[in-house]
DNA sequence: ATATATGCAAACGATTTGCAACTCC
DNA sequence: GGAGTTGCAAATCGTTTGCATATAT
């Protein structure tokens, strides 16, 4: 069952106003994208939300866990929509910022088991692999 | 054979001064540490280095294969020395930083897997997992 | 002697915040 | 009507840089 955005808002118990709205509407397309991605985006499409909103509302988001921020090497965050029943990560080219998500579960079950081995609760983790993709290989 | 400070640094072309042999020393009682970390170590031993200096030298030794820049989930970068020999991977407690380093060579070789499927050359790559220390699971 | 290193203060980029005006229920 | 939202500008935090001075080889 898909629920559209200001639905999703309201079971989460934030108040849905149109900014939020166009704002999580932005990752129907964009499956990774920082802030001033997101206000260049709206804007494009005659949207102008300050800055400062946009941070306020993903952090909002993040909070309600509807999206995930993710840090991929340099300064800035990335955001993407949470998807509870998988967990995945990413092959990142570090040449054209492409983003390849993927499900591994031999690799998730060892993470469990080194944490284990640790006396270690897990909360989270981020696997991360930099490197070339295809297309910039062949450039 | 181990090197001391001065010999491993002038062996990477890095000319040596005072101020970067006790940096680099730092490292020996602190495995995981940020920029003003070692700005406050340093001065507890009446050393006083500009965080200005402390960044331009993080950044030549990173530049040299000397350190890693990591970042553990929040906004600052957190350096450590590189290994060459192993790459290992840390687990993080969110309540007291606590920072375990582990190896673990099958998530290495089903990264590599991954990386080939989707026909990507790896450089590098992180893998961390935050939760809760066994000593913090006891508070 | 010359290239490099350093400190200081200012600049920077990403993110956050105070405050007054506004909008949703 | 009142709580939550927004824009603006200023503040903040980590990090970088320009420049004049000091130091290493």
């Amino acid at each position: 069952m898909i629920l559209d955005s200001s639905e999703l808002l309201r079971n989460r118990g934030i108040k849905v106003t149109p900014h939020k709205i166009a704002i999580l509407n932005i990752f129907k397309s964009h499956k990774h994208v920082d802030a001033y991605q997101i206000n260049n985006s709206l804007k494009m499409d005659g949207i102008d939300i300050s800055i400062a909103t946009i941070y306020r509302v993903l952090g909002s988001f993040e909070k309600a866990n509807i999206i995930d921020k993710l840090n991929f090497g340099n300064d800035q965050s990335i955001y993407e929509l949470k998807n509870v029943e998988d967990h995945h990560d990413h092959l990142i080219c570090t040449q054209c910022g492409l983003v390849i998500e993927f499900i591994n579960s031999q690799i998730e079950s060892l993470q469990l088991k080194i944490a284990d081995e640790n006396n270690f609760k897990v909360q989270s983790h981020t696997l991360n692999i930099y490197g070339t993709c295809a297309k910039c290989m062949n450039n």
